[in-house]
DNA sequence: TTCTTTATAGTCACTCTGACTATAAAGGCT
DNA sequence: AGCCTTTATAGTCAGAGTGACTATAAAGAA
């Protein structure tokens, strides 16, 4: 390394650096796109909404630090908050993404099913679920950030099984359907989508006898549940773009 | 945030990281995959090698930290350094990571062509290229950091344009399917590469003329440069592994 | 009943893919 | 020179996957 820790290892002397995680949380909730938020109660961005996040303790990992803000801001149980898929996105390292101090921040994305409003436990007692299309500016760098985990979420339901995360343990394929069509913004063709879900081994598997959801308007559908595979073969790519709405900037750093 | 600043914004106070990266860096040369290393010249790990990488400065970002240092660790020119491709990977926090202190490192992979040996400019005197297959035990977690490289770095071949970038300023075919059967360790079947790199539309473009590399044993092939897309349409994919040679851990990150 | 809605089954043409064969153009040999 | 090896490039062909579409089934609503 090229700018070694001096001899005495004096933490302060190289350290200035504070690290904190934030956390894109997404559900879909009436066939739009949510993410959860929380409103600044202090100084700088006071009053403006944020991602959730805070500070590593100093003995924990961001992995860990990312899972208990969730289980605070959620009011989620932590065996919940334990077994849910949280997903590094990368770390945003602006020197000035932060006026306070030189904060470098490791994102996280996460993804529930529809759930009621987060119960304020503490400091959330301002979080709540907003369009994901309708948020304002929000505080420090986090617009880009929450774009940035949108477009990751979106290239991982091509080749990954994620979208039963946005669905509760047992879902029909209109509901996965839905997630897709959703977080794409695009309407899929409901035969060709159901013959490519079935058709991807360990993707979802059908829930034993003949158990029909109840509740809607037209035919029962057979219930699912999510399969024993991680990745999709073959993958369920997304339709090409007409024309319209590019957001993605490849690859920079800030 | 669930653990705010205190008033006084002390930096000491909540800032109790190091904030580090490490370069994956890759080049192919003699149909292997080869990795940038430096030998350690004090403790911890003392002798061992490692990835190259360094502390931040305290007004720089992550990405000018790993482009500073890979300028310093190849000898390579400032200019060259700031063209090429540089991949923010994912960033390790485990809190034991580094014995010394609280050590958060953000990995970066680059890719370069083939290249001379490292000029040792300054504590680059031991740097050198290794076999990707035949490191031994690196120093802190930089196995885990390399092997989550090589994932990442195999599956952005297949549906982004970056093998070009292990690629002199003009290649072959040949050289190009070279790149994609050293990184993904197979044999691809030479026409039917050509047919689906030349169907992608701004992969590479020919260049003018009829001009054609010497020095081989068989028929002098065309030349090409790299074209102006970044993304892969249709994406090259890799052939399903048959059975043996299982290292990735599912779940890759794209 | 009839209409509307949602689920599910099936068809068909087109494209893409992998496996393969054939030909061209170079250097190395004897 | 003539032949062999090597690499590049062109083309063929059957099968898998896909998008667009039609048809039928099963529920609630009008």
């Amino acid at each position: 390394m090229s700018n070694p820790a001096p001899e005495g290892y004096d933490p302060h002397a190289y350290a200035p650096f504070a690290v904190t995680v934030d956390l894109a949380v997404f559900t879909v909730r009436d066939a739009r796109l949510h993410v959860l938020l929380v409103e600044r109660g202090q100084e700088p961005f006071r009053g403006r909404w944020a991602l959730p996040g805070g500070f590593l303790l100093p003995r924990e990992s961001a992995g860990d630090a990312a899972r208990r803000e969730l289980a605070e801001e959620t009011g989620l149980g932590p065996g919940t908050v334990g077994a849910l898929h949280l997903e590094q996105l990368r770390t945003y390292t602006d020197p000035d993404r932060d006026p306070r101090m030189r904060v470098v921040s490791v994102a996280y994305a996460a993804l529930l099913p529809d759930l009621p409003e987060p119960r304020g436990g503490g400091d959330a007692a301002s979080a709540r679920w907003w369009d994901a299309d309708a948020v304002g500016p929000l505080a420090f760098d986090h617009d880009r950030i929450l774009a940035d985990a949108r477009d990751r979420i979106g290239a991982k339901l091509e080749y990954s099984c994620l979208a039963t995360a946005f669905c509760p343990a047992e879902f029909t394929l209109g509901e996965l359907q839905q997630v897709y069509e959703t977080v794409w913004g695009v309407e899929l063709d409901r035969p060709n989508f159901r013959r490519k879900v079935l058709s991807a081994p360990g993707f979802v598997q059908p829930v034993g006898g003949p158990p029909r959801r109840t509740g809607g308007r037209g035919k029962p559908a057979a219930l699912y549940r999510a399969g024993d595979a991680t990745a999709l073969h073959p993958p369920l790519l997304r339709p090409p773009r007409t024309d319209a709405s590019s957001s993605g900037t490849e690859g920079h750093d800030r």
